[in-house]
DNA sequence: CTGTTAGCGCCTTCAC
DNA sequence: GTGAAGGCGCTAACAG
């Protein structure tokens, strides 16, 4: 056994115990912990003192039985090697300051595991759910309809309507954007790397937008695209494949700053200046493009910010306010800096 | 009212509901869903029906009320800018694998935010908790105790006795290591970078170790460390410090990959050669490391391998393995590379 | 402002 | 293999 087992004070302490010692009903300590103000002054500093004393922590679980729980579930692809991680810190904060509690399950852009982590949260009777992407198969879209909890999907605001509301920006706007802010700046052969876009729709709407830009400017380059792994190493390999692919290659927009950073330590390795030789650009302005000599033009994009208002809204919808296939934007900002 | 809300599907299901359908008692559909093999199979195959159908979600919270509940409650220091990331994805893993989930509340290195985060889990009645450092206040330590519940800390583990278990590694030997092995490069003045050590034992034992080894070493350098903010620009700013207060510093250890990559943008800025003017170091062997040109040189820690062993450990101890006091060192290695 | 009553939905315990 | 009773700890609803 443990010492934590043999500890003496191994009794359970519940409500009724802290009442009986302050000589209260339980219904009053409840109270006393929960609002305050409805109960007299004297009688409060006297259960706040045996609650001390004692070290008396309600049992959420069972409080949670009758109230709904102040919990929100969220589900976030793999952390690694993301922004993702700017947005669960967002969320967390946004939920501290709500005196709520974030329930976390790991999914990756599969149907399937979406639809598992959404049954592994229902079943905690959470007050909502917090969705990095689309809600996408209608098993799990009619799951969360029968359980009645409102949803906020961080994703791609263009073209789908979401399940109640959605937040994010929308990525064909910004790749769109980038990709004229480029042709701008008189480049004439713009490459697009991209992570695997299998399945998802933020990056597929970037191709999408570039592609678009492209067509609008009248550019006929062949195709200058190349889906790579999610590491700057990919970024590395992106740029040797367009540029043996096309010698005559300007520039390389990449689908995120990781990819541009690994495009940008391989023109090191091979002495290329940039932009001059070949000039880079990302998407999300880590704080890597920032710093990362010469520093790297991408496109901004307010993750924790994107974290934080999702929570937000979702207590609203909670709170019984209409929000249904509402889309917010956010927005993104072209930060021009020197590698393009 | 949203659109939610006005849904056909709005009673809510219960166990009982789903016995009256499937003509049984709501204890056989307990069973058929938690331990199927009591059940007969015909029954089994009947209630498993009627909840595919009604597509049933058994009420988690109701249940931990008698069973406690399959949650592990952790408290993460902020995610941004480190590895954090990665120990967070081990333990989801690992709690995945398990069948549990994963309770995650945001702390600092503050004793009072820690406090705060602790009572906050344990009011759900967690299976154990896993914090990424030692639980600092007495208070803390105490409310632990009470509660029963095993804890895994994620920490140092040098010098400290941990409540049941530490899984981690040792930062003085890591850095006392990297000191050496730059040493045995022929660098005579070594600096040092750290971000603010306030409160985190980590950093505090990489500065001892750094100290430890210079004081073994014989060398007689002055004041050669630095503290900065956690960013990149953090480490370029350490590079300007030092090499103004000693002109003929010959390397800096940073702390941490991001002050290292951060130092080396620095270099770039100048033209230094690297590591011909400066030699530089890092901690963490992020991707980055092995990504920058020229690439860092650095400690290598097993994140994602020590969030899945500190699940695995604490599930363990749950189930009344002893592990009082007891350290599991996931060890370093020193990963050399271009920059030193 | 305080208390009484009655569950929330499930699972442990004990029968059959 | 299946079921009946009871209670886990808390709080909503309704008195007083």
């Amino acid at each position: 056994m443990s010492s934590r087992q043999n500890s003496p004070e191994r009794k359970k302490l519940r409500m009724r115990d802290i009442a009986a010692q302050a000589g209260v009903a339980p219904i009053t300590v409840s109270r006393a912990l929960s609002s305050p103000d409805k109960v007299s002054p004297e009688t409060l500093k006297k259960i706040l003192e045996v609650v001390q004393k004692e070290g008396f922590i309600p049992n959420n679980v069972a409080g949670s039985m009758r109230a709904t729980a102040k919990v929100i579930g969220t589900i976030v692809p793999p952390l690694i090697n993301s922004g993702i991680a700017d947005q669960v810190q967002g969320m967390s904060d946004a939920c501290a300051a709500h005196g709520y509690q974030l329930l976390l399950v790991q999914g990756d852009f599969s149907a399937e595991a979406e639809d598992k982590a959404i049954m592994a949260l229902l079943g905690w009777r959470p007050k909502g759910l917090i969705i990095q992407a689309f809600v996408q198969s209608k098993a799990a879209r009619k799951r969360i309809a029968t359980a009645g909890v409102p949803v906020v999907e961080i994703s791609e605001i263009r073209g789908r309507t979401p399940m109640n509301l959605a937040v994010g920006i929308s990525n064909f706007d910004a790749a769109y954007a980038m990709t004229q802010h480029l042709a701008g700046k008189g480049y004439k052969r713009i490459g697009f790397v991209s992570t695997p876009i299998h399945g998802n729709d933020r990056l597929r709407q970037r191709r999408v937008g570039y592609r678009k830009a492209i067509a609008d400017l009248g550019i006929d380059q062949g195709d200058l695209e190349v889906e790579v792994p999610i590491t700057s190493k990919g970024g590395a390999a992106a740029l040797s494949i367009l540029t043996e692919r096309d010698p005559s290659i300007e520039v390389i927009f990449c689908s995120s700053d990781l990819l541009a950073f690994g495009a940008v330590q391989e023109c090191r390795r091979r002495g290329w200046a940039i932009p001059d030789r070949i000039a880079i650009a990302g998407f999300g302005d880590m704080d890597l493009a920032s710093q990362t000599y010469p520093a790297i033009t991408t496109v901004r994009v307010d993750r924790y910010g994107m974290g934080r208002s999702a929570v937000d809204h979702l207590l609203s919808l909670a709170a019984g306010e209409t929000g249904s296939g509402k889309s917010v934007d956010v927005g993104f900002e072209i930060i021009d800096r020197e590698s393009a």
